[in-house]
DNA sequence: TAGCGTTATTCCCTAATATATATTACGTAT
DNA sequence: ATACGTAATATATATTAGGGAATAACGCTA
């Protein structure tokens, strides 16, 4: 074959107790959280359902021994999340992940014959 | 953190121009296919309804040039399916990448800093 | 010609998943 | 006390994936 419309495609996540931990659309979720300061926010931004946003954040903040971001409701504005130190690890953590993930992948496939 | 239950894992495959060529569950099809010689006895084997199997097999070689498995109806046995030549590569090629990709996986695993 | 086991294909139903809508709780500011 | 925008949660609807059953086509065998 030796087929160029054939690509070599991956994905990675991080799993703790309960399933999936940290993946990619988690990370981008967070770095959203982040920037607008609320998760209904940074749903909208990713055209993301609410219920869905929270539950992801629900399911990294109880999986981490250490919260993810901080949720606080009421208040000026409503409330709001912001992200803690332990969130900003994992952001970077799972990057410096993905990016020599993708170097496999890119390295990999060039020497793929099919 | 720096926790020992949160593991790394990751899927990869090969992308054809309608969408998965090759993957985990594809390749170990295709090798029950070469061991029993049918179709439906190994979706069987792997406890797989056999549409399912069919329409992998399907998508396997509508993508290909040329086809992975070669399908008989009638006769003796009532048919059968062989594996081709380029099936048996397409199984080699996808180990190979996959021994790789669990080293990869494996070593990067052991550096990661939760 | 009748029988057999497999491929090939369709239809229906269920479970799982995702999306949308609605409601309540909350706490600061006005 | 009211308004505001968000978190938190429930309810309902839509979409998708997949299994299972049913049926026909096929070609050798007896």
């Amino acid at each position: 074959m030796s087929d160029k419309d054939f690509k070599l495609r991956g994905r990675i996540w991080i799993e703790g107790p309960e399933g999936t931990f940290l993946g990619y659309g988690r990370v981008v979720l967070l770095e959203r959280i982040r920037e607008y300061g609320s998760i209904s926010a940074a749903a909208r931004s990713m055209k993301m359902s609410y219920r869905h946003a929270w539950e992801l954040v629900d399911s990294m903040n109880r999986q981490g021994r250490v919260p993810v971001v901080q949720m606080s409701t009421g208040g000026r504005g409503g409330g709001g999340t912001v992200l803690t130190e332990t969130g900003a690890q994992a952001i970077e953590t799972f990057w410096s992940i993905y990016r020599d993930y993708k170097e496999f992948l890119e390295a990999r496939a060039s020497q793929m014959k099919l």
